[in-house]
DNA sequence: CTTATACTTTAGAATGATTATAAATTAATT
DNA sequence: AATTAATTTATAATCATTCTAAAGTATAAG
């Protein structure tokens, strides 16, 4: 059976990065590496997803402990928008997004969609770490009766 | 004398925004708008130059109202970063930034530095409201002896 | 100029996200 | 099975921000 299979996948995951492979980690891999798609979630969304997928509780402590872990690890990407919460990606690669501020929302864009054609040089003694795009999308019904 | 007219100057735009001129918000005026260069601040920043600028205090939450009712009216823009956070900009327009991270420092990027010459078709619904592009820096000397 | 009114400032409390702490639990090792 | 080290947990602490209600100030009216 495939579920077997994603558990062990898990487990070792988590012990090529040095982490113990725990019931509350394994669980939280499933949430965040079982689908295809990339996730963006804030940690609070997290907690909420946990507690019903799985009916159990967890500390938040150990999801901000395992979250800021993966993070390091080169995992989890943290995504920085209006507010004072943090957003995490499980798309670590460069990207671009969308973020539809109606639903707080954030959307992968693919690069092959953005062609960025000339980028300021950097300041002297400075390198680009990372060059992203924030697209802010609104509702077209604005003027409505 | 200059300084005068400045002042002058503040008041009346304060009062076109149907902003009474306050000692405090004419002061902030000064700082924020005294200069002809871009300004990217936080809040706390804002309080300690008031501080130090005017050798008098002022109450946070004053600092607060004013920054927002100057966002409201268009006279500052917030920018999102890293962290929890907001900061501020003197520049309204739609533009571009790079971060340093090492100063945690924002510096404008001139349109005409940057050039898009393809962007992702908005969602179903949706238009896009603004597209900006934060460039991130860091310190050339990685290995060193 | 004096009074009345609405707006503003202020100190302090409340909130919400995040981080720190220290004891209890669990995983890994011997 | 016993020992050790890592992890989880509840809870407290911290920090940015917002809220509240009382005191102060700018403007409008008389
Ligand atoms: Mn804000
Ligand atoms: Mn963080
Ligand atoms: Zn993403
Ligand atoms: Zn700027």
């Amino acid at each position: 059976m495939l579920k077997m299979k994603d558990f062990e996948e898990h487990i070792n995951t988590l012990r090529s990065l040095g982490l113990r492979p725990t019931k509350q980690r394994i669980k939280i891999c499933e949430i965040l590496f079982g689908k295809k798609a990339t996730f963006h979630f804030t940690v609070n969304q997290l907690n909420e997803i946990y507690k019903k997928k799985f009916k159990s509780k967890i500390s938040l402590a150990t999801i901000y402990n395992t979250v800021h872990g993966f993070k390091k690890k080169g995992y989890l990407k943290e995504i920085t928008l209006d507010g004072n919460k943090s957003y995490y990606d499980t798309n670590t690669l460069n990207h671009h997004h969308f973020y539809d501020e109606g639903e707080d929302k954030l959307i992968d864009i693919e690069n092959f969609d953005v062609s960025l054609n000339s980028l300021p040089k950097a300041p002297l003694n400075k390198s680009i770490k990372s060059v992203e795009l924030m697209i802010r999308l609104e509702n077209n019904n604005h003027n409505q009766k």
